[in-house]
DNA sequence: ATGAAAGCGCTAACAA
DNA sequence: TTGTTAGCGCTTTCAT
């Protein structure tokens, strides 16, 4: 039974269009263009007469045809190193509720680090001809990236902390967040805080590293190198760093870390190693994702408003499309922070 | 320095095309057509010339034609309803990891349990003409997603665990994880069981407290509704369940649990009731998350392989492409007890 | 082995 | 206020 009529050139089943409404309706597809769009140069009674075509054909219309004739496509690209760290899914979230208020839809890609990845996805994006870029995987060599700006693509960055011609950046305000959370252990007798950090190499972990250093020096308190480890963002890496932190002759009495998974790793290092949390050591986490109130004791960390990152985001994104041959603007998110029980009072000496 | 030249009609940048490289090639849009496609039918000399144009003016082809053409998108759609919840984007990862190697774009929306919501999900993808759907949204009433069949897409969902034309559905086997769980708490000597299922009303949480109670029948347990609590899949009605559960005179020994954020709330709740575990209650989860791991203790849990998950939903996909006017399939993906820190001998009475 | 050309659905000029 | 029409980039007959 399969049919295989062949009328002239049209390939596969043709489907509803513009015309088929526009016939039904018994005005021009112009016309029907003109109701879907609300341009306000329809006759009142003609716009509605045509909705109510479009509602009893049940037409949806065709984006890809805006697309070709305009090489947009009312999409976003979001390239994001790894959606297994909560913190990307849910920020992910926010920007969909952004963007689909908007109509527009979102194109999302995965890099896992490797540089091969993120060229294809950048190459994806591309070929989707998406309206913008938000790059989470700052870890990586601008050479892939460049496609982006060739093709006149406007890109946002986090945390890259450098803008230029048709990229603009959003900076997480770890400072803030740092000094808040080192005052506060400060004002609860902590003297040595150590640090579970990033991969090294990688800007972004350079600034929070910085940041941090920043903060105990603001406190009055002492770094030392000794106190630091870098781990790899993810529980496994920060559990064994911590564990190795644990060696150190006189150790920290809190921890400060990179990430919420870092602070799930290094509880669970403590835990292993039968110290308990808080009252032998104290752990501070950064993000705020919301599994941070389920682990055991309820993770005090650093939140960072990921509305407010959505907003950003497309704040710079926004200005960017208005002129991509300017340099971007740089935005800051601000961090706060969420006291809960993995942080008491110091240890007596 | 705003250039407002008009040529003719041609209203915004153009950018490159199959033709811009056919003329530096000095062939026919047809032929270099013919060697991004692969086609044999190209002299290899030309079609190596080609390349290397294509490569010099870095040209990126610009599918939303071919889906005009075609009604075709190499897109596939997934509506989850929750990406906060990590089991989703773990799958979601697995299911880009296998659509990207055959160069194919998701189109991810989510629910959030809201009727109106899949309802706009459903119109996105149809809009955007993905070649197929996977819904794991089972929750939802089946008017909102009729006009994915209307549109001939061929649908796959999770555990709804009926099949009908054009959409087949991939069954997580509860029955065999739970049976699995079941007869290891009993062999470590727990006699009642309780536990705290998904949201009431739900196809998919009815199948899960089925197939619990099925596994304590076989074993030769007894069943009782006092040890269950219904939940909503999160952390915090968890808690509240369990908390209510605890309430209950004679309390269980071990829970088991309808997923592993419901696994978190139940040992949430326990810690603040300063039950221990696993020495005073065992917990067992389901789903395998990677963060079930990482929390304190590690959690004892029923494992889905995403990878298996997602392959299947492809499987049953591309069999109703073939032919989208018959019933899809119904493909089962199998569950496995992983044991860690979070189950032990039941406490002496 | 290659080229010419039609047409997918939509929208903005332009005409009426 | 509405209609006519060209053309976005690609693939695929059909012709050469």
């Amino acid at each position: 039974m399969n049919s295989k009529k062949k009328k002239k050139s049209t390939p596969e089943q043709r489907t509803q269009n513009m015309r088929t409404v526009a016939l039904r309706a018994g005005v021009s597809s112009a016309t029907v263009s003109r109701v879907i769009n609300g341009l306000p140069s329809v006759k009142q009674e003609t716009a509605e007469h045509v909705r109510k075509i479009i509602e009893e054909l049940r037409f949806i219309p065709n984006p890809s045809a805006t697309t070709l004739k305009y090489g947009r496509s009312n999409t976003y690209g979001l390239i994001v190193p790894d959606l297994t760290n909560p913190f990307f899914p849910e920020f992910l979230l926010h920007f969909e509720q952004v963007l689909v208020e908007n109509d527009h839809e979102i194109l999302v890609a995965t890099t896992q680090s490797s540089e091969e990845k993120l060229t294809n996805s950048v190459r994806r994006m591309i070929m989707r001809r998406v309206d913008g870029v938000v790059l989470m995987a700052s870890e990586m060599d601008t050479r892939s990236i460049e496609p982006i700006f060739d093709h006149q693509i406007p890109m946002v960055t986090v945390d890259r902390r450098r803008v230029h011609k048709g990229c603009g950046d959003v900076a997480i305000a770890f400072e803030n967040g740092f000094r808040e959370a080192v005052v506060y252990l400060k004002e609860l007798g902590h003297r040595r805080i150590g640090f579970v950090g990033g991969t090294e190499g990688l800007t972004t972990s350079e600034v929070r590293l910085q940041a941090f250093q920043q903060a105990l020096q603001n406190a009055g308190l002492m770094f030392t190198s000794r106190f630091v480890r870098a781990a790899d963002y993810r529980v496994d890496g920060a559990d064994a760093a911590m564990s190795s932190l644990l060696n150190e002759p006189d150790r920290p009495t809190a921890i400060m870390t990179v990430n919420d998974l870092t602070a799930f790793g290094v509880l669970r290092a403590l835990h292993r190693a039968g110290i308990k949390v808080p009252s032998e050591m104290s752990v501070v986490g950064f993000d705020g994702i919301l599994l941070s109130s389920a682990v055991q004791p309820p993770l005090t960390t650093i939140a960072i408003s990921l509305k407010d990152m959505a907003n950003r985001c497309l704040e710079a994104l926004g200005k960017l499309k208005a002129d991509v041959s300017k340099r971007g603007p740089l935005l800051l998110v601000n961090s706060k922070l969420l006291i809960r029980e993995s942080t008491g009072p110091a240890p007596p000496k």
